[in-house]
DNA sequence: AAAAGCCCCTGGATGC
DNA sequence: TGCATCCAGGGGCTTT
């Protein structure tokens, strides 16, 4: 579910409420993909300073070391100052004084690692091999196409491993690439660099709308207020297979590209 | 170094 | 109604 929009929508969501909480208690559940990474217990009394976003990684800092939450597929948080009991697939609570932040994950891709710091190993080890911020400043045109230019596999591939620029997943890949006239298939690396130009604030274009409209609410995405998206309302070409292309009225192909689906408009998007 | 596969896991939709 | 199969917003890890 989550890609950049929705994980930063996520983190706006609750980022400016628990700042400056203090944790009261940590419940982890038994179903967590990975190991929290330190005693439970040992994370309380501490507080939570900030809520940072890297990537898809939602960085919860806190005054010593700082937990890294990410969403895998079907995650979502939640922060709210009354919280139910725990029910199905909610798997770490983290309870403070200003409310209880709960992740529900079916799928359990998601996570919940503690770090002592971004640069410790545990940190280091998930964060390391990330690319610029889409919708930072790091993100450069020339400095994109170059990176491109070492990469002979597909685009839409390219964009997806995040090694170059980070957050376009699945559906904002197809996205970005239609707003950029580009076909998913073409070899990274036979991108001019006008056309990588154009790719490059396509991608700030698309994410920064997405999340202006509050993400992408597919099935089950919610903001930690428990607030759908609406970005999926105005998706050009993604799950639109069949349907007139919203510019030339062609119909939207769907291929497969390392089995995940990929949409595009064989006319927009002639290569 | 880069690319391609495999795997983790649950649930909903579809087809027989 | 029941069961099998396929598919889904991600990404770490291993093998070529």
């Amino acid at each position: 579910m989550p890609e950049l929009p929705e994980v930063e929508v996520t983190r706006q969501s609750f980022a400016d409420r628990i700042a400056g909480a203090r944790i009261e208690k940590v419940r982890v559940g038994k179903a967590l993909r990975w190991p929290l990474g330190c005693a439970p217990a040992s994370l309380v009394g501490r507080k939570v300073t900030s809520v940072r976003r890297r990537g898809k990684y939602l960085l919860v800092d806190l005054d010593r070391g700082l937990l890294l939450m990410h969403l895998g597929m079907s995650g979502s948080l939640r922060f709210d100052a009354a919280m139910p009991e725990p029910a199905l697939h909610d798997h770490f609570d983290l309870v403070t004084t200003r409310g209880v932040l709960r992740l529900n994950d079916p799928r359990r891709f998601g996570a919940v690692v503690y770090s002592d710091s971004e640069d410790a190993p545990q940190a280091a080890k998930l964060l390391g091999g990330l690319g610029v911020e889409p919708l930072g400043e790091g993100f450069d045109a020339a400095a994109f196409h170059a990176a491109l230019g070492r990469r002979k596999a597909a685009i839409k591939q390219v964009l997806l491993s995040g090694d170059i620029v980070v957050g376009v997943g699945n559906i904002y890949a197809s996205e970005v690439l239609f707003l950029a006239g580009i076909r998913p298939t073409l070899a990274a690396s036979r991108i001019s660099r006008p056309r990588a130009a154009r790719l490059q604030a396509a991608i700030r274009e698309v994410l920064a709308r997405a999340v202006a409209k509050g993400g992408s609410t597919l099935r089950d995405f919610s903001n930690a207020q428990g607030q759908s998206g609406y970005f999926q309302l105005e998706a050009m070409v993604y799950d639109r297979e069949g349907e007139p292309c919203r510019v030339c009225a062609s119909p939207i192909r769907m291929i497969r590209q390392g089995a995940r689906a990929t949409y595009f408009c064989p006319a927009c998007q002639k290569s």
